[in-house]
DNA sequence: AACCCTTTGTACGCCAGCGTGCATATGATG
DNA sequence: CATCATATGCACGCTGGCGTACAAAGGGTT
């Protein structure tokens, strides 16, 4: 990967112990995840897990219909491929890179070999689908209940603590993809965002100006799941 | 538990091998599960798993402002407390009784042991736990795209799966609460259904008269899980 | 500089579901 | 049998998001 001096490590990585992390490193190859990748569909039996270090990988659920819902994000902060150590092979859900980086990769022998050995690498991995579960269980409610303007705020919180900085590449249709609903309904959100000056936009690009007044008019969803997440990861480099 | 003489046994149960469930059995004990009973609710650290017979148990998700969704379906097909394998301890849901009956109880610290002697048993649950994931998925799909009409369908679907026979005592408010609606809404999707000769219904009890007909009728989301779960815990007791 | 594809803006009518308020029916209880 | 809490039915207007159609930028390419 030229060009990228230091990528962000990812914290799943970063939490083993020494030993157990020695034994998987030689095995773990820096792959790119251009914006749009599927790193694999709906049904597909799966070879890998990913450790994202600066790049975001969404889960879309796709209906027959061709409509589509965001189901969970991963970043730095996860893996992706948890059905390979859950037991499942498959999942009913697309992973596709929404936002462009790199990501380390290990194939599904090496990590069921690990978890095998039932070291702190299992239980860590179990803590994370933990967390997994509780976002994907806050998309539902939240699906339900909230109204498109909150789930935007809600949505770029969720992509903004898995970069480095403030600006996301991305445009308006895919961000619609994402939550589910018209390109329009976006456009009318980010719209009223950048009136308030949280946000500021051009084709593609958001700059996010004022996090802390988007963390207010999210739903609570976001703040739940953050929550949540940190009890059941303790961060070692937030300490 | 006098008067049960035959509770319908669970699945996750029936599954584990002759070595396994004769250590487990022993220490199992069989509970009644009235309905509306709380088994934990949100932020409560877990103490007992469960593992439901003839009951049913949601788990629901409550919001600040005291609006309601359920996450996910539980009865003889699976296990309420994954979290405490998963090494969370505690939920952001809460776990309340559905439909009432009876359920076998285990203490936290022996499933624990059991899992930890990483057996057939940590297998199954974890193939459950990805299961539950994907009925979570699906719920979250199925709250954006959906009707309540199709929605009510799928619910009922479920909760028939897990019942002996075709009728459901449960008020509409109830149902409303699961499915995060209003108690109105219920009323007019339960009217149409009745009209349509689908389910026949009197105050707190209702009985589906045509099955093949509400799968019609409901959205894909039900199949989708069905077909999910079977895959991921094939039964022994369907062959 | 001109071109053109992509992205964003705006405006319509439409409908599902909401919030509210109240009427009716049902069935358990005394 | 009369009572009464609970369950269900129904009718308003309101609004958020949808589907559709089209206009106006942006910005990369030639």
């Amino acid at each position: 990967m030229p060009g990228i001096a230091f990528p962000q490590q990812n914290h799943i990585l970063d939490a083993l112990p020494e030993a157990e992390r020695g034994r998987l490193y030689p095995h773990l190859k820096l792959v790119a995840l251009p914006l749009g990748l599927i790193l694999y569909e709906a049904g597909d039996a799966l070879r890998h897990i990913y450790f994202p270090t600066d790049s975001i990988v969404s889960l879309l659920y796709v209906l027959k219909d061709g409509s589509s819902a965001e189901i969970c994000v991963v970043g730095n902060d996860g893996v992706i491929g948890v059905s390979l150590f859950m037991g499942g092979e498959t999942t009913t859900s697309r992973a596709i890179v929404q936002s462009g980086g790199v990501a380390y990769r290990l194939t599904g022998r090496r990590l069921k070999q690990e978890f095998e050995r039932q070291g702190e690498t299992m239980h860590i991995l179990l803590r994370y689908t933990q967390a997994l579960i509780t976002q994907m269980a806050q998309t539902a409610v939240c699906n339900r209940h909230h109204t498109v303007d909150q789930q935007l705020c809600r949505w770029l919180l969720l992509s903004l603590d898995r970069l480095q900085d403030n600006k996301l590449a991305m445009t308006q249709e895919l961000i619609a993809n994402m939550l589910g609903v018209r390109r329009e309904g976006v456009t009318d959100a980010a719209g009223k965002l950048q009136k308030l000056g949280v946000i500021t936009y051009r084709r593609g690009l958001i700059t996010v100006l004022d996090r802390h007044r988007l963390e207010q008019l999210s739903c609570e969803c976001y703040s739940v799941v953050k929550k949540e997440t940190d009890r059941l990861l303790p961060s070692r480099l937030t300490h």
